[in-house]
Formats: C-alpha cells, sequence, structure tokens
DNA sequence: TAATAACCTACCTTTTTAGTAGGACATTGA
DNA sequence: TCAATGTCCTACTAAAAAGGTAGGTTATTA
C-alpha cells in the first residue's frame, strides 16, 4: 500500500463528486478551482479512474464526470490502487542473501501489516467519510445548543 | 498520513529489531544484509528513529541498536511519523479559491480520513504484528496436521 | 592500538510528482 | 454549421523526494 499526495488528490476529487452527486456531469474546472489541483494533472488522475471503472464521463458542453457506481459502493483502498500503480513488492524476493526462513521474517511481517492496511482503506466508502463528518457536526451542533442552554436558561438559541 | 517506501523500511527495520530483541545491540550490518537495504541508508533513517527514541545505540565493536521500548509499546504510525516528517497540509489552506464551507469540504474530508489511518496505525504495535503472525502461523501448522491424519490414519505425521 | 560500529555531512543519481503545452475529438446550443 | 466547451491524449519539463555513495569523526572494546 502506497499512500501520497497523489492518491489524496485522488480522493480528495472523488469526494468532491460524491458531494455534488445528483447535480449532473462535474467538469474538472471545477474540481479543479475548488480543490487547488491543477486542471491538467487531475486529467491524467481522472484518465487512471475511468480505466478502473470509478468514474464515467459526458463529453462536450456540460459535460463531465460522474461516479460509476454509488458513493456507499466505492472504496477508499479501490481509489488509491488506481492512480497508485503499485509495482515494487518485496525487495528481497530472489535475493541471494534472502534466504528461507528467518531472514524474510520481517519482510513478511511487513507485507502481513500492509494488507492489513489495505483491508481497512478497503473498508471506507465515499458515502461514509461523508456520513461520517455529518453526524459529528450534528453533535457539535447539539452539544453547543446544551452549552447554550445550560448558560442561558430564559434566553432563546440562536444560530 | 504518508506511507512510502522509506517508512516502509523503518517498520521492516523495527520488526527486525523487535525480532531480535534480547540478543543484544544489532548492527545496521545485519539488518542491512538480512533486509536488503543499504546500509547508509539505515544510517539516516535509524538518526531519526533515534532523535524520536525509538531505538538506542551502542557505539563501538559488538554495538548497534535496540528498541528503546517494549515492542508491545512501540506503534507503527510513530514509526512513519518519524521518518516522512510531514510537510504538506491542506493545499487550499489560505487560499483565495477556497472559500469558508462548501468549497473546504472535501479537503476537511480528506483530513478527516488521514486522521482515522492514523488512528489506525497508531493502534497496531510491534509485539502484535509478530505475534499475529505466529497465531496464523500456528493455525496453519494444526490446519496441516489435522488433513494428514484424516489422509493418513496410521501413520506418524512429519514435519 | 587496531578493529568495530555509531554518527555526521555533503553529494549524487534516479524516480516520482506535479504541472505545461498543444493538440484531437465529441457534443451542445446559438 | 460553427464556435464554445469539455473530455481525451501525448510529449515534455522543473522540482522534489527516494535511495544510495563517499569520506570522514568519535566512542568503545578486545
Amino acid at each position: 500500500m502506497r499512500l501520497t499526495a497523489k492518491g489524496r488528490y485522488a480522493v480528495t476529487a472523488m469526494l468532491d463528486l460524491a458531494v455534488h452527486q445528483g447535480e449532473g456531469p462535474i467538469s474538472l474546472a471545477d474540481i479543479s478551482e475548488r480543490q487547488g489541483i491543477s486542471l491538467s494533472y487531475l486529467e491524467q488522475l481522472f484518465a487512471k479512474l475511468r480505466r478502473n471503472e470509478l468514474v464515467k464521463s459526458v463529453r462536450g458542453p456540460g459535460g463531465g464526470y460522474q461516479l460509476s457506481r454509488e458513493a456507499g459502493t466505492i472504496y477508499v483502498a479501490e481509489i488509491v490502487d488506481s492512480v497508485d500503480e503499485r509495482v515494487d513488492a518485496t525487495r528481497c524476493a530472489g535475493r541471494a542473501n534472502c534466504h528461507h526462513g528467518r531472514e524474510c521474517l520481517t519482510h513478511e511481517l511487513w507485507t502481513d501489516l500492509s494488507e492489513q492496511i489495505h483491508q481497512f482503506l478497503n473498508n471506507i466508502d465515499l458515502a461514509s467519510i461523508i456520513a461520517k463528518r455529518e453526524a459529528r457536526e450534528r453533535a457539535a451542533r447539539q452539544r453547543l445548543q446544551q452549552e447554550d442552554i445550560i448558560r442561558l436558561p430564559a434566553k432563546e438559541v440562536e444560530a
């Protein structure tokens, strides 16, 4: 698993699409402006996202991109994997100084951990990221209201 | 949260120390050979790990590095943070085209997710990575034995 | 006092990141 | 039909990061 700025841009852009879901195709120019990512760079990222069938495109004026599936069925791991195509694998594989057994042990430990991280990110979908935030905001608003009520028992609570 | 080969090397090296815990100081030359990481590169990584007090060093012949704490109290997130010192933050912060509210939304969503990943990695300690693997190996061995018993009911089970 | 190994700094090569430039193609609306 | 708007595609490039070299100094041990 790799997790760089590239993956962050891709996830951010996909979240932008998810938030504006239902407003028709969203142009990359819009995302570029909203998220502060260069248009050409976005084009390159979306070429990969499209090849991996995470988004679908509409050409021509009024065109743009949309999620190809429900936000609730698109997982962060897919997005990151799409743009960050993995290459490396373990360095030692087939190396002379890396014998069977003990020597390789920690390499395998790392790949195990890497798999854990991947599974973790494969359980987080776009909709739940948005929902989690909304839930927290709601809670914060209520807490704030609660405090106002306690402090100003006779007054109306303001927005 | 960043997760690159650099962090992987650091975690791998720390796991190597954890596995060889109790055998006295481990030299970087040993780790270099076992894990296939260049000595000088390890030196640079360990300078950071030492500054972050994750390892302690012993100089001179027979010297090397040891974990500065129990493997069960050293978390993956600490290791990654030590070598990958974070810089970026959100790109938009303070940008003209990024107004309060809607525009910033997905940026914040990303930082939320980033925080989730960080917390996840902050719950995985070196000892548990090793333990998890041992448990799985034990299970695999038993499964194998089970099959042997079924297939060869009269024979002794071989290693 | 020689060997060992941490510790430190400067430098270098390669790869990746992020962005530019310049276009072709598809679609829409005037 | 044609101009505008957008995707789509390729090649190039500047800057940063990754990964590694080189050449030391210092502490410790046998």
